[in-house]
This record gives C-alpha cells, sequence and structure tokens, in this order.
DNA sequence: TTGTAAACATACCAACTAGTATGTTTTCTA
DNA sequence: TAGAAAACATACTAGTTGGTATGTTTACAA
C-alpha cells in the first residue's frame, strides 16, 4: 500500500497526538506539545488538519477506530465458543496490549469521558466506536444462545451492557489502584460468565 | 453549626468550583471561570488557597467525600439485606441523585480519569475514596456471607471490584448512550446479584 | 529543465492562564 | 472606639494557547 510522503506525514502526527492525548488528555495536549515531538512545525499541522478538533477527530477514526476494532471486535466475529471469546477479547486488552498502560487507562475511555460531554462531533464519533463493540457483543451473546451454549432467557442487551461497563470501569480504577484489580474483576467476570450458560 | 463569613466564602468557592468542574473537567475550568460564577475576585480566591492545585484536594476532601460518603457508603453499613442494599444503593446514585446529570456522568469517576495519572496528590486523595467505597462493599458482602443470605464461594473482592467497575463503566457509557443504558445495566446487575446468594 | 502547486517553515497575534504585588475594606478584639 | 489583622479587591505579569499571514522548499507534470 502506496503512502505519498504528505500522507506518511499526516499518519504521524495522528500518532503522535494520539500517544500524547493518551497519557496527557485531549485540552491538555497542546499542538506545540504534538509538534515538539516531531520533526514538524505548525506550518504543517494546519495544513493537514484545518483546527484541533478536525484532527482529534480525524485520529478517532483513523486511529482508534482500527486499533479497537482489532483488539475489541474481530475476536468476537465466528467465535466458536462466546463465553471463551469475551473472556479473552477481555483478558488480551487488559494484561496483554503491549500500548496500554495501566496508569492511563484505555485512550477510547479516556476521550469518552473528557470530550463526550463538552463537543457534540467527538460525542458522535466515539458513539459509533461504543455502538460498533456494543453490536459485536450483542451478536456474540445470540450466537451463543441460537447454538445453546448460552441459556435462554440471557439478555444480550444486558451483557454487553455489563462488559462494557466493566472494562469502561476497571480501566478508570486501574489508574487508582493498579494492575491487581485487573486480575480480580477477571476472576469475577469468569464467574459471571458461568452463570450465562 | 457556626461558619464564620470567611468560612462560608471558602466553602461557596468550593462547592462552584465542583460544579464547574463536574461539567468542563478540572483543567479545562480556569479560576476565572469559577470566580465569574460567584461575587468574588482573584484576592479572595489566593487568599484561601494557595494554588488551584490545593483547592482542587480541598474540594476532593471537603465536598467529593462527604458526599459519596452519604450516597454510596452509608445505605451499605448494618443493612439487613446486602444484595438488596447494593442494588438500591446503585439504583438511587444512578436514578435518583438528584444533582447529577447523565451526560457529565459522576464527579468522583471524572476526576479520577482525568488527574490520577497526573498529580501524585490527586492520586492519592481519590484513591482513599475508592478504597472506603471497596472496603463498605466488602464489609456488606462479608456480613452477607456470615448471616447466610450470601453464597460461601462469593468473594468479597471480587464483588466489590465488579460493582464499582461497572458503576464507573456506566458512568461513561451514559456519557454517550444516554440513561437508557442505566436501566439495562441495572437489570444486569438484579441478575448478577441474584447468582451471588 | 522549468514552472507551479503542493507541502511545508517562520514569525507573528490576541486571548487566556495561574499566580503576584499592592492596594482597600471589613471584622473583631482590646 | 481605636487599631490591627483578617478578608477581600484591583491591577498587573510572564507564559501558554489555537490560529494566521506570509514566506520558502519540495515534488512532479509538461
Amino acid at each position: 500500500m502506496f503512502m505519498s510522503k504528505a500522507a506518511i506525514t499526516r499518519l504521524s502526527i495522528l500518532q503522535k497526538a494520539f500517544d500524547l492525548i493518551y497519557m496527557k488528555g485531549y485540552q491538555a495536549c497542546s499542538i506545540d506539545d504534538i509538534l515538539a515531538t516531531t520533526e514538524l512545525t505548525k506550518g504543517a499541522f494546519f495544513y493537514h488538519f484545518k483546527t484541533k478538533d478536525q484532527m482529534g477527530l480525524a485520529m478517532v477514526n483513523e486511529v482508534m477506530y482500527p486499533g479497537m476494532k482489532k483488539a475489541l471486535i474481530n475476536p468476537l466475529i465466528a467465535a466458536q465458543d462466546p463465553v471463551e471469546a469475551l473472556y479473552h477479547m477481555m483478558e488480551h486488552v487488559l494484561l496483554h496490549a503491549p500500548f496500554f498502560q495501566v496508569q492511563y487507562g484505555c485512550p477510547a475511555v479516556n476521550l469518552i469521558e473528557e470530550m463526550a460531554p463538552l463537543h457534540a462531533s467527538f460525542h458522535q464519533a466515539l458513539l459509533q466506536l461504543i455502538l460498533q463493540w456494543q453490536e459485536a457483543i450483542r451478536t456474540c451473546v445470540k450466537q451463543g444462545v441460537a447454538s445453546g451454549k448460552i441459556n435462554q432467557d440471557v439478555n444480550p442487551d444486558g451483557v454487553a451492557a455489563f462488559i462494557i461497563a466493566g472494562y469502561s470501569g476497571i480501566r478508570n480504577m486501574g489508574k487508582l489502584v493498579g494492575v491487581s484489580c485487573y486480575h480480580t474483576f477477571l476472576k469475577e467476570l469468569k464467574m459471571y460468565l458461568k452463570t450465562l450458560s
């Protein structure tokens, strides 16, 4: 896949922005901060992006969305055992995602927390992210019900809400307590998932 | 309880700060923003607080901590039925806490998300908050186990992590989806709590 | 090779930030 | 009631912010 030099520049800005925003927050991360980690200047930044917010939205759509799809959605598609797939998705993203650091939580959860109430455009973009994941979990549970591996009276919407909330929440708690709560959470998640079948 | 005029001024700054920080975030909320909602000026602010951060910490300890203790901890102390107490605590804080607005989530969760990774002093103060709640939930579950109302093989640490994570997470999700997910979450929480007994 | 538009760099600006220096008023005690 | 300290108000600063105006370089087609 060919990328022009300009396209590489643009993507590198988005990547560096993603790294910094992950650790500092969106509003606390200035354009100068981002540019300081690159070899670029403001001319380059504002050539590729009209405003900081437009860059932020591009970051959501072009960096965060592909990342979350790979880690959170693809493992659920066409899963043999839905219960096991749900657990392993969670365990993998919590314990084995190499980029994530426990003190900084999850980039997507962070951005939702900070920007969803403030900017309608961020709200919209991040809502799509969550709805995609929600749908993937729901479908996964429904397939489990259809194949008889999950109890009939289980509510797929409820399970999806529980899992998404659990993930977002334990990312929050991890910022204070550290990784130990991840393990505690995963144990309890396994117990919970067992009650579904 | 008598309060000097100065004490009232100080507390009103903390209250207004709490309101604004709840809606805008800590770093995005400037001292001028806070003072604009009062009849005060910078002289008053920096007479009562050495820095913005010291004001923020006072807000955590003197406004947020009492609030969360009243809503999240007291209802669990000496609860007759622990399972019912846990559910009602959650239902009440999610649906009936008058100050909270779904699009802004929970003030404590917001501040943890934003400040825990950045400031050690905030991290410390907010950690105390969460540890208190965690301990209250754990004690509540243990009492349930002791009284035979909760199954012996239930892990109090796991339940506490699950509930705290669930709460923080659904507050996050509510910012995107709205109150509907609160109801879905509460239904599933009821199912989960039922499996404990 | 040459022209030209794309892809940047440099130098700026007005608005805002936390914080300070120095006043003035209020409160309360002696 | 006088005075002094507490409780504020006013005016300012240096640094940072997103964004702009204008220049220079690079890539690429003719």
